[in-house]
DNA sequence: CCTTAATCGAGACGGTACGTCGTGTCTTTAT
DNA sequence: ATAAAGACACGACGTACCGTCTCGATTAAGG
């Protein structure tokens, strides 16, 4: 049954897979060290000798299942480059088990290395970064009059992702995904960044109640 | 060195006070039945007689050293009662360990009952019930048109403040209230509730960047 | 589903034969207090009032269900007499669960009152005082010369059926009861307490090999 | 602190030795896996990999510290050698805490091969395989004329001396020894199997009462 | 007849031990 | 040198029973 001796970046895969696997069919809370080392085919300090901790284990098998999707938005309108960019947001979300983030925010809490390393993957770090550059476009096509806004503006939209998916453990449809951006986020942009004023687009609520 | 057999309220009372110790001292991670029964002076059966679990454990203890508060809000202006009660939320969050809450939700991912429970004291079910008597008041006093909007702009407030505070483990100090209030919190509800024509209530950011 | 509050004697019975069902089903080692009283339709504290161990709680249950047979036997040989307080022996100790006597010597070892009434009732003590009588008769009617020979011969009988009852959880049948009686004890009998000249019963071995 | 990290042949020894010491300590029914464990140094699991109850365990130490007697006897005469014989098999119950092989025989009364090996060490199957060649070499020498009988005279000392050590918890004496071999196992060994028309051995009991 | 005392039933308590599981380290053997 | 394999020391898990204690409810006996 043996595969042969595994070494180097096949090995590394082959213990990233069974971490993964592990994490989708028991989640986090039961995925064990054991475990991912039988699935692998190999044995724990294997394990130990790449990753010293679950979380770092963990954390790494997420960065090789849902990386960062760098590729540049540009749909030819503010409103289109959000819709695409928090999209993209939700579709990562979505195939995170929904007790791993909660349980690698636990365990990482005192280890700010980690924590940090966590919080850039899918926290708050991946925000500014990724929304200005849809801002300042917005201000060359004539949308907006400045890029310039607070970062706590800039983390609206992903603030209210992941509190109805990690902490809510909800998923967010496409319709939702409109309301977010026509009836807060959009708002929210123009106010703070100006809207000239020969400029027509609608500011009223998308949706009621 | 023994108090006397203790039982009922008394006993319970003993048990939550060690739980909160052990979570304040240790965290959620490392904290055990095992010692909590120790620093309680008693033994696991009656830890387990009272909670399954410790993620029960946990949410009793925070239910009675970190309580809702019920107390009615009413500063006389919209922007007061939202700075009142987005800042007690704050406290509340201020109040609890860092790794509790994400641990509790990792723990509870896929109890529905105590997740459900969890959702009910720390997360979203609490703010469209709290916020939208302060909006029906502001009606009343004229500074909105109308009460009712969705229920994800209720939730807009809390949604960014355990964002901040849950899974970014910060804290939020008053300059950071302030500017939720004014920059996001208060321009979106009027958006959406209206603004009476010769309301002069200023609009403009609070803070630029 | 109450039979009304019982006590005394009636209360004391129902918990005797429910520590009688549990050693009949369960055995020794795991019949416990908290079975019995649930079995009872009482509580532990009731059955401590009365039996402080376990031990003592199955000691008094073994003499209420088998209890020492105090008829007297006079067959009007020694041989049948043998055979019929032998075979009464063995029959007693079929009727004990085969793990319950071991279990009280062990519970009971560093005990020594229940110890020794355990060995009066089923053990070494009974002996003696049971075969002597025999002997005196057989005296009587000339089948000895005399009823005085050392304890240690007088327990022969029973120590042979307590080695292979008791220790060796095996059955005798009545073929083995014959062969101890005419091939070891009535032997041994003649050859300590003498034969009158005379007398012709058979001493040579009633089997062979 | 530290005795370095243990292995094999030589952690099985501390734990036989830890084992031992419980049971000579506290006897059988107060030993604990736990307390073994802390003894050797060790932890539970390690105990549990060798032996999954505490009577295999026991057995076990048993077997190390109470071996059988393999060398020959031969001291030129049938009373010499089974007063060898015997006398060894009663020195080797002597060392046995007398809690234990009572104890052995409840836990593994339900377990058939345990009881079987225990049996084996223990019981009535040492019996006959050790003292029929001494019946061998007794016709041989002209004192008997047949080493051929049956199995339950055979088992006849050790079901005497069983009964006083395991069951009575007595210890045995030369007295008691010597009143044994002479008084009963020689005459009926003699009876069974026969004595040689010109052998003067003497047949009348060397204890009377 | 009614009070009083005793004991029943029910079950929680402080505690010990159980047998299992997981962690992170270490040793051994084989590649 | 590192992989595979697995044992080791450790500690926590959740459960079972122990023997004790508290608390009404019920019963029997005595005033």
């Amino acid at each position: 049954m043996t595969v042969g001796r595994r070494r180097g970046e096949e090995l590394e895969h082959a213990l990233l897979t069974a971490a993964w696997a592990e994490l989708l069919e028991v989640g986090y809370p039961k995925l064990t060290m054991d475990n991912v080392a039988v699935r692998a085919g190999t044995s724990k300090p294997v394990i130990y000798r790449r990753w010293p901790t679950k979380a770092k284990l963990v954390l790494a098998a997420l960065a090789h299942y849902v990386p960062l999707q760098e590729s540049d938005i540009d749909t030819g309108s503010l409103r289109g480059d959000l819709l695409e960019l928090v999209g993209r947001g939700i579709e990562r979300f979505r195939r995170v088990p929904g007790d791993t983030l909660p349980g690698l925010i636990t365990d990482t809490f005192r280890e700010p290395d980690v924590f940090e390393d966590l919080r850039r993957r899918f926290a708050q770090d991946e925000t500014p970064e990724l929304i200005r550059p849809l801002l300042t476009r917005a201000v060359e096509r004539g949308e907006l009059r400045t890029d310039r806004c607070s970062d706590r503006i800039l983390r609206v939209p992903f603030d209210l992702v992941r509190s109805e998916t990690v902490l809510y453990g909800m998923t967010i449809d496409d319709a939702a995904l409109t309301e977010i951006v026509d009836d807060i986020v959009l708002p929210l942009f123009r106010l703070h960044c100006g809207t000239p004023a020969n400029h027509t687009a609608p500011i009223a609520p998308a949706t009621g109640r």
